[in-house]
DNA sequence: TGATACAGGACTAAAATGGTCCCCAATTAA
DNA sequence: TTAATTGGGGACCATTTTAGTCCTGTATCA
């Protein structure tokens, strides 16, 4: 499935709905009244998010959670590395890679061109994007583009970006 | 982490070996040799994939695995929806979206499209490209171009050529 | 001072995952 | 025909992960 995990789903329905009033702070139970979901396991969430960095909080009356930074500036990958760590779609796609198999494996290489490319393709849809009910029509071609999967180590020709679409 | 599961891992590390050398049969046990995995597991994975039809299998003394069609003509996402089911980040991603929380969600629609958008990249890896030692250097703005995610209901501005190497 | 609201973490139940094993069916070669 | 080989299909188990709850503490404000 590739799936996200509940608690990153939560969690972006909440900074979803928070990114929609960004000026008031929100309370736990406030959230989890208006997404529908049970109070501890919003609550949870919540503090996942604020230890990444992508929430606010005060405590006491008036306190809740707001945005710790702009919509604008908080992306897709931001807050599934909140909840699940890191974006990686195998285990080796990481910078420690321990993996004992690497030298039968024998796809190690490309899978982390295609680790990279959906991480920048998740790091390119904003949290404004998610909230806004606007079908996305963001520029996803570009991080694509740039990345057209050389090796980090040797550049990409400068050339090909710009002539035409066929391609080997 | 956005994790591909181990037995996926497998599967791709398995096809890769097999699409190295498509023109014999490869016993389960022989791969799983190669690979360096324990063979029950292996053997687990291969019935998979023959399962999605990505793999054919021949009994008996002489018997194996090969490719059920070029490894061109494989691609990422076929192998992990072989193992995983079809790729989707959220719930309400794939068509029988039967979440009872679309009306106070609010990012369904836009994670759908992020959901598709993931699911072409991949579909535009093809075990041969796994495969090869070589970088990546494949289309994949094409597909991801072409998505530019718009609604599904409205078609996308022109539909490119995306076939100017094998897919499906 | 008391009510509100977050922080941190322990804990549990349920589900998914990874992995093994067994017996059966098909194929080939002797 | 028989024996050896090789995949097919499940059942099964152990472990980990996930989801979710709850409790106690601490900061903030009226």
């Amino acid at each position: 499935m590739l799936k996200l995990s509940k608690m990153t789903d939560y969690a972006a329905v909440v900074m979803a709905r928070i990114a929609r009033e960004p000026d008031s702070a929100h309370a736990a139970i406030d959230l989890a009244e208006s997404v529908q979901l049970p109070h501890p396991t919003v609550s949870k969430t919540l503090k996942a998010l604020v230890r990444a960095g992508l929430l606010e909080s005060r405590r006491g009356a008036l306190g809740g959670y707001r945005l710790a930074r702009p919509a604008s500036q908080i992306t897709a990958s931001d807050i599934i590395s909140a909840i699940e760590g890191p974006v990686a779609v195998t285990e080796c796609s990481h910078a420690d890679g321990d993996c004992e198999l690497v030298n039968t494996c024998g796809v190690a290489d490309n899978w982390q061109r295609v680790s990279y490319a959906i991480s920048e393709l998740l790091g390119s849809v904003t949290l404004a994007h998610l909230a806004s009910s606007a079908p996305l029509r963001m520029p996803v071609q570009l991080p694509i583009q740039a990345i057209s999967l050389y090796g980090d180590d040797e550049p990409p020709p400068m050339a090909t970006a710009a002539d035409s679409t066929g391609k080997r």
